[in-house]
DNA sequence: GTGTATCAACTGACTGATCAATCGAGAGGA
DNA sequence: TCCTCTCGATTGATCAGTCAGTTGATACAC
């Protein structure tokens, strides 16, 4: 009983591996489900045992995909007073986490990064992610002006354009074309979180 | 007969606005020639006397759109040296004018930032169109460097960052949905110039 | 100024292909 | 005998692209 159970898990888990990356890298139209179904070596009707539609697949992706990533962002909260140099290290560690994290599970953040033309629910439920990174990235900016390591600004302009970069660089890492042979592809996690942050804090001058 | 010439360049040019806003509007797959061929009160065949494909006309839009922002972006090239108060008034002055195009071209810049999930030729063509415009900004910051007005470092690198906070900032100034409430929304071409250069230079320190 | 030939511009019903979703049947285990 | 899981042919809808035909303006002929 377990064991079918678990045989049964098995199965989603893998027609949802599959469609995460099927659709990172053909896009949902042009994805279809024989293509899945084919992938996985199993018949078109068993996708539907599973699964209610392609929306509901997608929706259910997204949807794990947000809780993942938001416990690695919101995991930089900063609770106590430091100097510039603490909030820089910082810093690099919540890039380097999420950097680190996306190159693990690259197709799903092209997803949610990137973002998918489909239904107008998926994109919601996409956009309302992406929403909620860029809150917990202003909470990070609020909470240190509010303990005087960041000077008082806007704190969702701020955030705004911390989550641009974050957005751009994350892209060019991992999502460019095989053709894009930029300086940003051959870092490592730590590179590129290093790299952001200089810019982060100091800008073109720093 | 010049008459006729002009009216049927007339037909052309209300496709394509159409064809424009559809496609930046629903995405490609979800936009029908018969959506584009109803709001322009014409026949299917007609679109079809005026291009090849539903590829071919968005290929024609992206091709000219292409131009029409390089010929923005490469004005920001700087020649003489300066100071640091130069740089910064330049680099606004050229954020300020693509905003400002942008805003009057908000379904182009829309294809070409946010990309379309759609043909390959279509997304290598947008795909090439972003890298064209990161080597301007490239090229102007190699530039800066060159008159020692902005320190040394991998100009590759320094353009991604601050073109990413360009399609950040646009994206959220004019391609947000409309439930998007947030401080970027409500700002002017100039405002955001300012704000996101004043970011570029001096960082979340500055 | 009346006939007629030409052609660009336009029409909309139709076709052929594609694909999400269904269904009825069946295998194998408890 | 029931239940879980699998199968794959079929269906119904959608949509890009086609085609045979219409319109109306211009040009030329007599």
């Amino acid at each position: 009983m377990i064991k079918e159970n678990e045989k049964s898990i098995d199965r989603r888990e893998q027609i949802i591996a599959i469609a995460i990356k099927l659709f990172a890298m053909n896009g949902y139209h042009k994805t279809k489900i024989s293509d899945i179904v084919r992938e996985a070596g199993i018949a078109q009707g068993t996708f539907y045992w599973y699964f209610k539609s392609k929306e509901s697949i997608v929706l259910e992706i997204i949807q794990s995909g947000q809780a993942q990533i938001l416990a690695v962002v919101s995991k930089g909260y900063r609770t106590s007073p430091g100097t510039i140099a603490d909030a820089v290290a910082s810093s690099e560690k919540l890039f380097e986490d999420l950097f680190t994290f996306s190159k693990g599970n690259r197709y799903l953040m092209e997803l949610i990064i990137k973002g998918i033309d489909s239904e107008e629910s998926i994109k919601h439920l996409i956009f309302e992610t992406r929403i909620k990174i860029e809150e917990a990235f202003k909470n990070n900016l609020k909470r240190a002006m509010e303990l005087r390591i960041l000077p008082e600004k806007d704190p969702s302009i701020q955030a705004a354009l911390v989550m641009s970069l974050m957005e751009g660089m994350l892209a060019r890492w991992l999502f460019g074309p095989v053709t894009y042979e930029s300086a940003v592809e051959e870092q490592s996690a730590n590179d590129l979180a290093k790299e952001l942050v200089k810019f982060e804090f100091f800008g073109l001058l720093g």
